[in-house]
RNA sequence: GGACGUGUAGCUCAGCGGGAGAGCACCUCGUUGACAUCGAGGGGGUCACAGGUUCAAUCCCUGUCACGUCCACCA
């Protein structure tokens, strides 16, 4: 017998360490099992499983137990992310609390050594947090993106696409993290609002005559200021272009030019050109030739370009020093605050300045067409579908991707510089040794590149690096390219993208069919989680209040297509509760001799209950197979859980109570076998949302049976034939349950006194309601309460219903209040009018008999004849009723 | 500025052309009987607003308002 309750924190840990130990998470051999693979969203190793991973790898773990069950050969591949800024911040930090030499002072071989010292101590955390989220990954096929082979695919990418002109190196402005002195990407950048100001100021006129204003809301940038713009079209300024105005605080003489970028409309229409530090000023720069003045260095402090006293400042202060000055030399012309948004570092939080060096590109624009083509001829298909629009927006504006990181841990950028600066890019340092041996003819010393590449760079190749290529491998082969990936929208741009793109190009296939996009998870006020604001939910936590099994229900059932869950641990309770329920279930199957039976056949079951439950469980396994292969994921999760409780638990088990506790042994043993077989089949359908809980009752519960043969995670997905949809035995079991419904619901209304047992009659009845009422009229006095139920003629003091074409009528004349009945019976005949008009209304109008489909009309013709029906029978009650009073 | 999304019961959301639904919360009743982590019953909604298409609109179209997210830009 089953414990009182499920323990998941006993269970779980066994279950887990089970499941892995039996090699049940690998891919099955059989080679005419159909491949299904899904590669992770490589977490950072940095990371810590959160709410946002829960949901995901929950998700992802549901579809891959669906699909190993359904007896495809199902690969979840799982591993690792390098996660370069990320984890050499965290390393750094850990340097600097140890009282260690800084990065910089310990150089970089044994930094790096230092970085994989603690990847090997504490990288394996979130790994093992996805092991309690229960997710069946194959960890025999764990992968990091710094893996040997990973890293060799990555060489050969970069080095591919340099030949063929995809990647370069170019000298212009990047985004740069002056705090972590690199360059990053512009999905890297976070624009936030911030307090600021324009700053006016008065830049005088070369030959005296005069000054030109401009403004600006880094003041520190005019020490580098080779120029002011005014519009060509702009009366005000015509006569100054090509004049020169002098360079307050600097002293240097700088044109005023004529550029269509300068916009008579904003602030003074002069606009002074930073082509060092601004993207547009860049653009403007290059077009008339001005010099490019880069005033800063890579801390963010001014660099020897500026005036002596500004060298080593920090920007800020150098920024109120030029403010200062300017008040002091009475050019300051105005002091405007605004709010305004700044570009920070999403890592770093620190501002970003543009900042002119030499970088290395990926041509996106040209990988970014194969992989725009590719959606738009769904090769791919974004779930739920609207996605693709937000990818089809951000690909088709593409812009140059920086990928070169001016940071240690990474992959290494595969090019070697000659003392002349010729530049080698191969796939090893042999290979750049001798081409440059070649190049200059004799044998060189070589420099190589001392940048990184970009995270993603690596993580855009892993869909198919992970599976051994450029190596023509087996797993290659059969798993690629994978069926689907499941990923947040906020990676849509970093992730999805560049893989579709790398993958395109190097594959020549999509990366994965279908994109599943989660939601986000908000706390239960719809805000984002963070720790700033101490609302973070973590899953470990709720996995020990509640079990695995109740969150990973709780977020699939939350899983549907809008774009964010607000989580409350009220809702978890809820699925907890869920659990215990078909806990309990079991428990009452247990106490009633309810076990498997080896080789029964539920097709061959007689009574009208077992053919009903074997329908509603053959609907209920449709329902959810169709929504799990839809990505549909909250609507499989309802399926089930109205299954279970609502169909199993509060209608089947009831009505199978006089059965088991019956005198007709054959009837006995055919309830008792055939509940042991649903029961079965809810574990094995709940099994890829709750596989802890099921899978110890699916062990429990052989125990008074014939032995399980292997786990339930590696049992076969169900598929009736379709001779189980039963039409006769879902009218009758359908027409009891409404029998009984209406009595409970008269008994309730007529406050009828828990104990008093009362007689029915059934009067009208038809040959079908008669032979059902025969059939079932145990169940019926049992869960009616009911003194007796027969055909007959409504008693004086009785209180009528209407089921199917007969009228029931429930015998309370010593309860009866006369005035609440007569309300009722009122309220209900007014509904039956209502409905009567709505439908006369329709079927009197000739357009619409005319142009509705003819099934509409009849299902309005056979709603008319119901609802007369129906009122007739309770106005006549009614005129008993005012007879009496 | 551009794009996307959301406004349905007190709350969280499903439904998306032909009778307004679920869970939670609330109210009433009920524990020696699988389960009080429970059971039975019940109340509660001009489906944001305004137009339009249609025989028929919560559902499709247009507009308005409110809220949210992303992208771009700012002298």
């Amino acid at each position: 017998m089953l414990e009182k309750t499920f323990d998941p924190k006993t269970v779980e840990p066994r279950l887990y360490a089970a499941w892995e130990a039996s090699g049940a998470f690998a891919p099955t051999d059989n080679p005419d099992a159909e491949p299904f693979s899904i590669v992770i969203p490589p977490p950072n190793v940095t990371g810590s499983l959160h709410i946002g991973h829960a949901l995901n790898n929950t998700l992802q773990d549901v579809l891959i137990r669906f699909e190993r069950m359904r007896g495809k050969a199902a690969l979840w591949l799982p591993g690792t992310d390098h996660a370069g800024i990320a984890t050499q911040m965290v390393v750094e930090r850990q340097l600097a609390e140890a009282g260690n030499m800084s990065r910089r002072d310990m150089g970089r071989d044994a930094f790096v050594d230092k970085v994989w010292e603690w990847k090997a101590e504490s990288g394996g955390t979130i790994v093992n947090q996805l092991r309690r989220l229960g997710a069946s990954c194959d960890w025999s096929r764990e992968r990091f993106t710094l893996d040997p082979v990973l890293s060799a695919a990555v060489r050969k990418v970069f080095v591919q696409l340099h030949k063929q002109g995809l990647i370069y190196r170019d000298k212009r402005l990047v985004n740069w993290d002056p705090h972590f002195q690199t360059a990053i990407s512009d999905l890297e950048v976070e624009q936030k609002e911030v307090d600021g100001a324009y700053w006016h100021f008065a830049y005088p006129l070369e030959d005296g005559s005069g000054e030109i204003v401009v403004a600006t809301t880094r003041p520190e940038t005019m020490l580098g200021d080779t120029a002011v713009a005014v519009s060509p079209d702009d009366e005000r300024y015509r006569h100054l272009i090509g004049k020169c105005v002098r360079l307050p605080i600097v002293g240097r003489p700088i044109p005023i030019i004529a550029d269509e970028y300068a916009d008579p409309e904003k602030g003074s229409g002069a606009v002074k050109i930073t082509p060092a530090h601004d993207f547009n000023d860049f653009q403007v720069g290059k077009r008339h030739n001005l010099p490019s003045i880069s005033i800063m260095d890579a801390y963010g402090k001014i660099n020897e370009n500026a005036p002596a006293e500004y060298r080593g400042l920090d920007r800020f202060v150098a920024r109120k020093k030029v403010v200062q000055q300017f008040e002091e030399l009475g050019l300051l012309r105005e002091i405007e605050k605004v709010k305004h948004q700044v570009p920070h570092g999403d890592r770093s939080g620190v501002v970003i300045e543009p900042y002119l060096t030499d970088q290395w590109y990926v041509d996106a624009e040209t990988l970014a067409k194969p992989a725009i083509k590719a959606v738009e001829e769904g090769k791919m298909v974004f779930s739920p579908k609207n996605w693709e629009k937000t990818y089809f927006e951000w690909m088709r504006n593409i812009q140059p991707w920086c990928i070169s990181r001016q940071l240690w841990w990474g992959h290494r950028i595969p090019a070697w510089y000659g003392p002349d600066g010729k530049i080698f890019v191969e796939e090893t340092e042999a290979a750049a040794q001798a081409k440059a041996t070649e190049h200059y003819g004799q044998a060189t010393v070589l420099r190589q590149d001392e940048d990184v590449l970009d995270t993603w760079f690596s993580s855009g190749l892993w869909p198919f690096s992970t599976l051994g290529w450029p190596e023509a491998t087996e797993d290659l082969k059969r798993f690629y390219p994978t069926h689907t990936l499941v990923t947040g929208f906020d990676i849509i741009f970093f992730w999805v993208a560049r893989m579709m793109m790398m993958g395109l190009h190097f594959t020549g296939e999509v990366p994965f069919h279908r994109v599943v996009i989660n939601a986000l998870v908000l706390d239960e006020k719809g805000q984002k989680m963070s720790k700033a604001k101490r609302n973070v939910i973590d899953p470990l936590v709720l996995i020990d209040k509640y079990g695995c099994d109740a969150m990973r229900f709780t977020l699939t059932a939350m899983s549907g297509q809008a774009r964010n869950i607000k989580l409350s641990e009220q809702r978890i309770e809820g699925y907890r509760n869920f659990g215990t329920k078909l806990w309990n279930a079991t428990r009452f199957c247990q106490m009633n001799g309810c076990y498997r039976v080896e080789g029964f056949d539920p097709a061959t079951v007689s009574e009208t209950l077992s053919k009903w439950i074997r329908a509603e469980t053959a609907k209920t396994a449709a329902e959810v197979t169709t929504a799990l292969e839809a990505a549909a994921y909250d609507e499989a999760a309802g399926a089930l859980y109205r299954f279970v409780w609502n169909v199993f638990c509060d209608w089947y088990v009831e009505l199978s109570k006089p059965i088991l506790n019956g005198e007709d042994a054959a009837a006995k043993a055919e309830v008792q076998a055939m509940t042991a077989w649903v029961l079965d089949q809810c574990l094995i359908l709940l099994h890829p949302v709750m596989p802890f809980i099921t899978e110890e009752l699916w062990a429990q519960t052989a125990e008074g049976g014939p032995a399980r043969d292997g786990f339930l995670m590696s049992t076969s997905w169900p598929a009736y034939p379709d001779s189980f949809a039963d039409a006769a035995a879902e009218a009758e079991i359908d027409w009891v349950i409404g029998l009984i419904t209406e009595v409970r619901s008269l008994r309730a209304e007529m406050n009828v006194p828990p104990g008093a047992r009362l007689p029915l009659t059934l009067s009208g009845a038809g040959p079908d309601s008669l032979d059902r009422l025969g059939r079932h009229r145990d169940l019926i006095l049992s869960l009616g309460r009911l003194q007796s139920a027969q055909p007959g003629e409504a008693p004086a003091g009785s209180v009528p219903f209407v089921i199917g074409e007969a009228t029931g009528a429930l015998a309370i004349a010593e309860f009866i209040d006369l005035a609440a009945e007569k309300t009722r019976l009122v309220k209900e005949i007014a509904g039956h009018d209502a409905d009567i008009e709505r439908v006369n209304r329709k079927l009197g109008n000739p357009d619409f008999l005319a142009k509705a489909k003819e099934e509409v009309i009849e299902e309005n013709r056979g709603k008319l004849a119901d609802a007369e029906a129906a009122k007739a029978k309770l106005a006549a009650a009614l005129t008993r009723l005012e007879g009496v009073s």
